[in-house]
This record gives C-alpha cells, structure tokens and sequence, in this order.
DNA sequence: TATATACGGTACTGAGCAGTTTCGGAACTT
DNA sequence: AAGTTCCGAAACTGCTCAGTACCGTATATA
C-alpha cells in the first residue's frame, strides 16, 4: 500500500515483488515475538533471508513496513459466505471453534500485543489492527446473532452490537494481560456463561 | 518492594523517603504517555524534579523502578466492605460510575497500555498489573453479583467468574484497541445490553 | 555485448538512551 | 565545627539500532 514506487523502472533487473510476502510475513513473525520496539529490521531482512537494503527499496521506514505487515494480515479472515449454518446460534457459534481458528487467533494476537504501544502514536495503525484482526471476528459474530433474529431464534432486542464483541474483546484480554490461553473449555464457557444466557437461551440449546 | 537498602546508613544526611511517592507517580505519568519502550530515566526524573543519579540510588534498574510503580497504583483501589448498596444488581452496578472512577479507570488503562509489550518479557510484571489495574474492579463486580445470588434476585447458576470480567475486558479492548473513550455511556450500554440481559433481568429493573 | 537496475552482504554514520561518574552544595550526626 | 551521606545537575561511556553507502553478483533491456 504504502510502497516505494518512483517513476519509470524499464531496463534492468526487475524488483521481485513475489518476495514482499516472505518478508511481511517475516515481520509479522518478528513483531509478535519481540514486538515492535524490539523489532530490528535486521531481524526482519535476516528471517526473510534477504538483505536490509532490500528492505528499504520497497519501504521508505520500519513503521510503513509493519503497516503494510499488518494489513496484510486481512487476507485470509473469514469470507462472510461459507459460515457454518447449523440452524442454532449455539451451533453456529460452537462451529467456528476449530483447531486451526484457535492457533490462527493465537498468532494474531500476538501480533497485536506487539502493536499497542504503537497504536497512539500512529493512528492509522490502530485502525489496520483493528482491520485486520478483531473485526473480522466480530462481523462474524454479527451476522450469526442476527440470523437467530432473523429466525425467530432470539429477541430483536438483543444488543449484538456489544454482544458480537465480547469473545473478541474478552479473548484479547486473555491473551494480552492475563496470558493465558484461549483454548476451546474458555470459549465454549464464554458462549455458555455468556452469549446465550444474554440472548436469553439455555446452554443445553445445542 | 525491590528498593536498594543495602546496609548500615548511619551517619550524614537521610535519604528523603517521601519523594519516592513523587518520582513513582512521575514514572506512571510518562509511562501512561510513551509506553515503556519510550520511557527514559531522564524523563522521569524532570518529571520528579529530581535527579538521575537519585533513582539509580533507590532502584536498580529502570524495570525495577516501573515494577515499584505499577505495584504502587494497587493503592487508592476500591475498598470491599464500602460498596454501594442500593438494594438492586443494576443499582450498584450503575453506582460504581461516578466520574472519579472513569478518568482513574483511563488513567490505569493507559498505564496498561504502555506495559504490555513488557508483560511477556517480565512475567512478574503482568501479575503485579493485573493486580493493580484489572483485578480490583473485577473483585467489586463479583462481590456485587454474588450479593444478588444471596439476595434471591438472580440466578445461582449465573456464571459470576466470566460476567465478573465483562467490563474490565470491554473496557480495556476498547481504551487499548479501539481508542475510543470508556465513558458512562458505553458503561451503561454494557450493563443493560450484556450484563443484565444474562443474568436474567430486563434494564428496567430499578 | 553494453548498460541499467535489483539482489544479498557488510561496513558505516548519527542519534538516542541505560547506566556511571563527578561535582558543588545541602542536611544530618557527633 | 568536622565528618558523612544525600541531593540535583551535567558530563561521560558503551551499546543498540534506523537508515545509508558501497561492494560484487545476478538479471533484465536494447
């Protein structure tokens, strides 16, 4: 998005983008396991085997970089059309625990911890976050809750603007301050002790 | 708690404890401001008016100088025997708001926010954050809850442990993620939206 | 083949900062 | 008063790191 592109590139050697993924992925890597003041873009150029000069052709400074890591990380969220339907809100939302979400959640999490100090500091970096990581969960959330409204399921009462946010928010929570893990016993208790109590239905509603 | 102490000052001038207050709230002031990472020692030190030298006198090291802050904030939290007492769940739950609360409640969270990319490097530091920050308003809303259970007004089966948690977490996604403003408003559309609806009563309720 | 650009690698520059030292003065003990 | 320790201020040391410059090599155009 935010890369360098300064006019006219005819003769010579041709930059390589197939490798821009290698190292944005390579930073996203570096940014959850020490965050971003502890991330050297050597570490970045080193883990994505490239040189750091190569690092800087393509983006004018580390903070456009970790921009562009982050909102890269939008890809491959959930699409909004193959969600689980399994007639009940309890189902639905029991269907999106699955191993693979979990350790996906978990890494993006720690993308995030490494991003909050940031996040003050450079606005538009707050809203990528956001973007990329607990929207896609709560928009989920949303349509699931509003198809049990639409079926009669649960009241039209129901706040799911809140209540969409809830795993999102308490997930991060857990992640971020109390670290410890989000495995399905936490989610599955959050949607028994949570969600559908507010939503007015028992946990025994499959 | 870790101060340097170490043996027999007998003779010349004392060290003056009462400023250790000053420079630890000094610390949490540019703590709240930069983050850890952006914290230097001469910052608090200008902060306290005093001088550089003297908080290497009094802690070891800079993360030994914000581990003596964050555990300090734990003072000045919520007393658990004068709670409010208004008869009704939603009553004190909505009592707990005053505007006092609200800006410590964002000071602490921006204190939050400027340790987090610590807590995984210090897990002590985590504790003593959770401790200070999280775990007192957590406490209240359990105390609270489990009054209702006594009192017959809501259900034993209530899931006191993860309601319990539902404000704070809200509340520190929302001031660390989505830089949006915990302000009476939200609280109150979090009590009457998640809150009430799952242990069973309807916002009207007092 | 000649030219131009990207590549990985390494060395360099300049700034910022944790932690130390030094100093003149102030405060306490005897 | 003499001796001791603390104080704030400022200079200093050593290290890390963002960003730049340069190298020899690889790959493209003409």
């Amino acid at each position: 998005m935010t890369q360098i592109d300064l006019s006219t590139p005819k003769l010579g050697r041709k930059r390589d983008h197939s490798r821009d993924a290698d190292i944005l992925d390579a930073a996203l890597e570096v940014l959850a396991e020490t965050g971003y003041d502890g991330m050297t873009i050597d570490m970045v150029a080193a883990r994505a085997k490239a040189g750091k000069a190569t690092l800087y052709r393509r983006w004018p400074s580390k903070a456009e970089l970790v921009i562009d890591a982050v909102a890269c990380m939008k890809k491959g969220a959930y699409s909004l059309e193959d969600l689980p339907d399994t007639g009940t809100l309890r189902g639905d939302l029991v269907a999106l625990i699955k191993p693979h979400s979990i350790v996906d959640a978990e890494k993006k999490m720690k993308v995030m911890a490494g991003l909050i100090s940031m996040l003050s500091r450079q606005p538009d970096l707050a809203d990528a976050a956001n973007a990329a990581i607990i929207e896609p969960r709560a928009s989920v959330n949303r349509v699931l809750m509003q198809r049990a409204i639409d079926r009669g399921e649960i009241s039209p009462e129901s706040d799911i603007e809140a209540l969409a946010l809830i795993s999102p928010s308490m997930a991060s929570y857990r992640t971020l301050i109390l670290k410890k893990p989000v495995d399905r016993e936490f989610l599955i208790s959050l949607i028994d002790g949570v969600i559908m109590p507010a939503v007015g239905l028992r946990a025994r509603a499959s």
